[in-house]
DNA sequence: GTGCGTGCAAAATCTTTGCATACGC
DNA sequence: GCGTATGCAAAGATTTTGCACGCAC
């Protein structure tokens, strides 16, 4: 919970793109380190992310958030989600809770994480069954929350 | 297997639309058809959709097919996909497979599906620990397909 | 100092919408 | 005939890109 977390991502940041001969600029550093604020439970999308950050007094551009984004995907420290509606979401890539998944209700669009071993081995089956290399897995729930159950009842007849 | 679930199809499709005091028009029909011809493993985005449709001599506006593939969704009759890579895309609503999953080659983009009952268990029990009642649930697998996985070898060191 | 990264604005995508006309019911 | 659906084109939303300058290395 100290800074120690912040000092270490930015070493790996630092490490993964030192390899390609990349840079680590203060706007790279200051959009991972929002991911970590947040918590690796929070899905973030390119315009939250630009709010946040001018929100802290950050100016950074909405392009350089976009290139900044699609970099952290690619070095495997945030996972890109696509939890249906407009626009795509991002997510700090926690160790801790390497494959997780995702419930959302199609009423009122909360969003939990869960985890689930068997959903792991069953990709892995899945994908070793036609010779795939797993590399990760998400399995998308929609679901109705307790709250929007009771609606529905409500509505339907 | 013959045009008998064409049939079928038009009327669950109408059923759906006249409740709503909507109406079976050529082009919804279209659509739909296009869908099951090429079957359900198939993903089509709207762009694929109208491209198909023009092939085939029917020119329905790209905005219809938007319109379309949304009233679709929402009747049920088609799913929605969001692999990512750039927009989204349909596929067929089949009863044959109800909750089937996809495994995505990050290198190629082939796309594979597969059924398992483990993996929908795992997301009911995930939904209904915290109170949430499953409607569906999709298990995305980003995996490397054999020749990925041999290009991935020669490319890294 | 070299050359990658940034900011800005323009462009490219993808999707939705307003409005007049067409047609399913 | 009534009112929904379509087509068209324009608008919106989201994401990418060209270019000159700045800064990490």
């Amino acid at each position: 919970m100290s800074s120690s977390s912040f000092a270490g991502s930015d070493r790996t940041l630092a490490l993964g793109l030192h390899q390609d001969g990349r840079r680590l600029t203060p706007q790279r550093r200051i959009v991972l380190q929002l991911f970590e604020s947040v918590g690796s439970g929070k899905h973030l999308s390119a315009e939250d992310v630009h709010h946040h950050l001018l929100q802290a007094n950050s100016k950074v551009s909405l392009a350089t958030i976009y290139r900044t984004l699609r970099l952290l995907v690619s070095l495997g420290l945030l996972h890109e989600l696509e939890l249906s509606e407009g626009g795509h979401r991002f997510e700090l890539a926690s160790h801790d809770q390497p494959d997780h998944h995702h419930l959302v209700c199609i009423g009122c669009g909360r969003t939990e994480e869960f985890e689930s071993d068997s959903v792991l081995e069953a990709g892995r089956n899945a994908a070793e069954n036609i010779g795939f290399k797993l590399i990760e897995s998400t399995l998308n729930v929609r679901a109705l929350c307790p709250s929007c159950q009771k609606q529905d009842m409500n509505i339907s007849s």
